[in-house]
Formats: C-alpha cells, structure tokens, sequence
DNA sequence: GATGAATGAGTGTTCATTCAT
DNA sequence: CATGAATGAACACTCATTCAT
C-alpha cells in the first residue's frame, strides 16, 4: 500500500550524486549551487531536501563513498602475487585506470577537503591516509626485500601518487594516448625511478 | 590592479595581495570575501575597491603576477651549463626551493583557474605553459643528445612537475626533512627515472 | 476537522489535538510545523491532511473547540444559588480549576488570535466574549442588589479576568501551593476587592 | 573626512526598532518578516544588516532594552515617601501610565519570551523579576508594618502585576476612560483588595 | 583614500500543501 | 489511510559592488 514498488528515489539519489559531482568537478563545491543542481535532475531545489540533508553533509558522504570505493576496488582486485615488483605495476594500473575513469570523482576527493568542517575532514582524510598506506606497504616490501634502495620510502609514496594522480589533470579519453599505453609509461617510469634490475627485466619485457 | 600612487598605498597594496593569497589558499577564491580580507589589512570593504578593480580581475592579476614572478625567477638564476643532467638537476632545485618557500601562491596558481573568465584563463594557462616549456626543453635536450632515453617526453614532463609541485601538499617547513635533503631526495629520484649513468654519477657525488 | 470515520481514525484525531495544543503552547503558532506534529503522532507529513484541512483552520476549530468546551463545562455546572457572592466564588473555583488543569489550551486561546483570519478571530472573539459575560452578569448583579459597589463594572470584570487568568504564567502542578490553597487565597482577594461585608463573611469561614 | 556628521544611521537605528515593535506586536516573532520590516523603513532587506546582527540576537537586544526602560523609568521617578500605601499607589500610578502609553513594547515583552534562545530568555527573564521585586518590596513592607494583610504576599504581587498588565488587551486611548480614571479605578480596587483603612482613606480623597 | 550606508541578486534552507501509488 | 516525492513560495542571511560624504 505504501510504498511504491519502482524506486524512483533511489534512482533520483543516483542522478544527483553524478550531477553533483560533475558541477562540483566543473565550479568547485562553494561554486555550486543547489538550484542548478536540481535543475540537472528536473527537480527544483526544494525537493532536493529529500535526498540531502545538508549541502555540506551532502559533500561529506560524496567524497566519503567515493574513497571507500576506491578502497573496496582496490580490495576486489587485489594482486594474486607477493613479488613486489609485480604488486607495485599491478598498483599502477589499477591507480591509473581508476583515475582516468573516474576523473572528477578523483579531483574533488582531492580538492574539496576545505569545504568540510574539521570533524568531516578526519574522517575523509583517515580514508585517503589508508590508500596512500596500500603504496607505501609495497614500497616497504620492496625496499626490506632488497628489491630496491630508495632514499626515502615516505617522500617516494608521496611522489609517485603525485606523479600518478597528477594524470587526471590532463588525460583526455580521446587523447592522443590510449589508456594502455599511458599504464604502459608510467609502469615504466616507476620501475626506473625505484631500481635497475627491475627496470631491465621490464625493458626486456 | 589600481593605481597605486603614495607609498602608503603601495604598502597596503601588497598587504591586500599577501591577504588574498592565504585566504584563497585557506578557503578558496570563492570562500574568500572581500569584508573579511579588507579587515585583514584593517579597513572596511568600500576601501578595497580603491585598489582592487573587481574581485575576479584582482584574482586574475594575482595568478598572472604570481606566474610571472615565478617565470622571472627561473630566467634570473638560469643555469650556466647546458649539460642536461646539470640543467635538470637545477630545474629540481629551483622549483622545489620556489615550491615550497611559496606553497600559497602555487597551490592558488595550479587551483583557482576555474574561478576565471575564459579570457583570464587562457591567460594564465599560457604562463603556466611556458614553465613547463622549460622542464620539456631540458628533457627534450637531453633526449637529443642521447643523455636519456624517454618512452614519451610530453608525459614525463607532466609525471616530473606533478610530481615535484606535489610536495606542496605535505611539506611543512618545520617537518622532519630540511629543504636541502628534500631537494636531494627528489634529485635522486628524478634521475633514477631518467637514466642509469646519470644516476650513478648522481650516487658517486 | 475532517471526516473521523473508523474508532482509530477519531482516536488518531485526538491524539494530533494534543500534540498540537503542546506544541503550539510551547513554539507557537507559526512555530509549530507539521513535519513535527506528525512525526508526534508516528505520521508523515501527508497522512495528516487526512485529519485536517489547512494549518489555519485546524487551529481556528483548536480554538473554537477549547472554548466551547470551557463554556460547556461551566454551563454544566452552574452555581445552585443565586447569591452573588456564592456566584462568584463559584466562578473563581471553576475558572481556576479549568485554567490550571488546563494550562495550555487556555494559554493558546487566549495567545493565538492573531495568527485567525479577521472572520475566524471574529468567532473566536465572540465566544471569549461569552465567558467574560458569564463574570460581567455576576458583578452586575451584585451591583443592583447593593451586595458591592463597584467603580466601574466593565473594568473591574476585566480586571478578574485577568488576574484569575494571569495565575497559569506561573503556576506549577508540584509548586508550594495546591490548587485548593490557591482558590482559597483567590477568592478571598476578590471579595475583599468587592467589599468589605463579604470580605468579612469569607474570613469567618 | 570619514564619517558623515548627520547621523542618518542612528536615525534609521530608531525607526527600525520602531516599526519592529509594531510588527511583533501584530504578528508576532515569527510572524514578522525581516522584507516588510526593511520596507517600513524604506530599505531593501540587505540593508537591515547594517543595523541588526540576527533576527533573534535583534529581538533579545529589543526585549532587553524595553525592560531596562522600564527599570530605568521607574528609578527615576521613585516615589519620595516611605509610606507603603503611597508606594503602592504610585506604583499603579506608574505602571498603567507607562503600560497603556507603551502597550505594545509591554506585550511583545511579555509574549516572545519563547522566540529567544535560553541563555537571552534567562536575562530577560531576570530582567523582568526585578521589576516584579519592586511591587514585591512594596507588598511586603506594608505586611511587616501591619498596613495590610496578605493571605500570600508572593501570589498577591502576580495577582496585582496580572490585573494590572491585563489593561493593555483592552486599553484604547479614546476609549471611553480617560488614563487619569483608568488610574483611579485601578488605584481603588487595589486598595480595596489590600486592607479597609486605606481604603477608607482613598474613598475620602 | 576611507567610511557608512545602501543595494540587488543570490544562497541554502524550510515548510504547508498536493497527489499518484 | 499512509507514504514518498514533488512543488512553489517564502525565509533569513550573505556578498560583491557602488557612492555621497
């Protein structure tokens, strides 16, 4: 009686969240404002209070689901390998496909952490810190192996997820790069930057 | 941006642009209002507009000027050599001192383009330009002369200055590593990803 | 107030009465909202209109109800005498018992006039004006008789209203006084305010 | 050079505290609407936040100052003599004055206690218990000097504020009484209600 | 140059009300 | 009867911008 079986609103929530994400991407999260969001899914604003409780709680669970499914990906593929060498192309791949694809969920994950008040903040920041961590266990491995010998395992991990997520900022599925080769350069960069013997062994590949 | 004419009004002039620039950085250009950051230099926001044009213009001028000094410096300390190992390692040094010494300015420079008219931006993106110009040359060079060998110079340029600018992003003056062994640490890296000899010329210093 | 069909409907009715009596004594008019109300009596929002029409006139009849219902009760408990004095110490017992038990109604009823339209106030108005005829009729009629001499019948019928009504800004259930203390100490405020002979009368009780 | 010496500002201060009072007066807290209330004073809403901080912050100031008014009216008018039956009439005196000449200040001081915040509802409150003090201090005076005798000094004073308060719901200034008589009347009954000799005393004046 | 005051357009948010299911 | 979803009109409040003094 009550319910109405096709979930429209469900649905509905879906569509704002992609919207939402998209103008956040496009204006920033103080740039967008509630009105056009609405509009994006034909409703007006008012009706927008049914999905979200706030625009700013609104943006916490934005950024919250989109790291935790960044985490839960991750988790679902994880490499059938221990060898680090391995583990550490396998994370490149992953880091860059997800990226690529996902672009703009990408980029305010990254960016809009200062629209959150601070108690949101830690929390997102928590979830970051736990995917920087998946890098710098590989790294770990790697350098307690003897795989490699880095100066320092904590300024790398930030270097390669700069280096890596810094593709988002120009990457265009219509570029002159396919994704593959893009996957295929950057695996190559990583293994040069972190030893030789790995590096030879991916050259000859 | 105005006319500046007493000497009194050149000082408040640059107060206003320090001000605007750790308010954009702290809560971005939009968050940043004009009543607060003419308290910031202890007047009332009609003053402002004695020396600021429009609030987007002032962001504007703010990007340019911030790209060009910037661009200025890099031109003022150009390296004497034209080895491209050296060239490069010059390149690392200088962005990474300029980086982090002015962490605001660059995270504002690389952040707020969206904020801009299309004008404005086009503007800016063309300074911006120029200085990974400066990266490409040096890369490209040394990819002549055989000094390395790049599977793709316009990526790599992107991977190294995502890379280096990256560190804006955790450095923290007062941190567990000095400005020096940050510069050696990616030195190494950079190198490492480029070629062995360099690398082991690197080492052996 | 809408059509009260099946037991639990009438009963369902009720219970929206109630809430709305305490929400409206404790935020308001204008600051009750039905969201609440509902959520009161375990309903969303739109199940309420099946109870009640509008906002406005389910707060007219609110009001109409509560003092039609204060009406009827006095008029089902008339004074058997038609000594003045007994007359009106019988008011001054009925209309304080009737004002603490029911604080809260009273308070609204005489409180949210303003929020009617000019036609509901007028009704409502009307049927206020009742009650205070009920004391209006008793002064007048010690008056004739010469019981009282009264400056000015109108005011001093004012006057008691008032000050009877005036006791539910104050009065607590569990407070110093019962509610038999307090009709004591009451009537024999306004005899003495009425004259002297009662006065002593009502002492040597 | 800066600031202008017309005060306009102070002026438009007035006029909105002013148009306010009558507003709350006639619609309530709540029901006033912050576009109206800049209309009344000929300004666009924007411009009322030059003048108010918060719709409530702005209604605690007003209630606050009516009743320090009030406080302040009544110090410097005390009356010369100690005799608590000249005391009491003065404050009737006093109090009908200020609170037919100010009705509606009277009323939203006495109605929209429940629109402020607890913390602005305690210092109003406490407000409002020290003008009741002054009728309380009177009453009691007159009770350890034997003058009158009170069944409850404490109810009495609520009795008494009540009746006398309750004039501003009917009071019309070209009513059919005069103030003077309004005084008068209210002088009697309360006197009346106090004790027989002073009674007898306010009948032969 | 600096200020107080004004403005208009916009912001997020609330809420009574409606209606298909 | 109850619900979820939608709506439009309103609301308090903010802010970049202007301008007479």
């Amino acid at each position: 009686m009550a319910r109405p079986v096709g979930s429209k609103g469900a649905e509905t929530q879906k569509l704002i969240r992609k919207a939402a994400i998209r103008r956040i991407y496009k204006y920033g999260f103080e740039g967008m404002n509630l009105r056009d969001l609405a509009a994006d899914v034909s409703l007006r604003v008012g009706s927008l209070y049914n999905y979200i409780p706030q625009k700013q709680e609104f943006l916490a669970a934005l950024l919250t689901d989109i790291l935790q499914e960044l985490l839960h990906d991750w988790a679902s593929r994880l490499p059938a390998t221990d060898d680090p060498v391995e583990r550490l192309r396998h994370f490149v791949g992953f880091h860059i496909e997800w990226h690529t694809a996902r672009k703009e969920e990408v980029f305010i994950g990254n960016m809009e952490l200062r629209s959150l008040s601070s108690a949101q903040r830690r929390q997102v920041a928590a979830l970051r810190r736990q995917y920087e961590q998946i890098l710098q266990d590989i790294l770990t491995d790697g350098q307690k192996r003897g795989v490699w010998q880095l100066p320092d395992v904590r300024v790398t991990t930030f270097a390669l997820l700069s280096m890596l997520t810094g593709i988002c900022n120009w990457y265009a599925p219509k570029g002159r790069l396919s994704q593959a080769e893009l996957v295929h350069i950057h695996e190559d960069l990583v293994l040069r930057m972190l030893n030789t013997e790995a590096l030879s062994a991916a050259a000859s590949r």
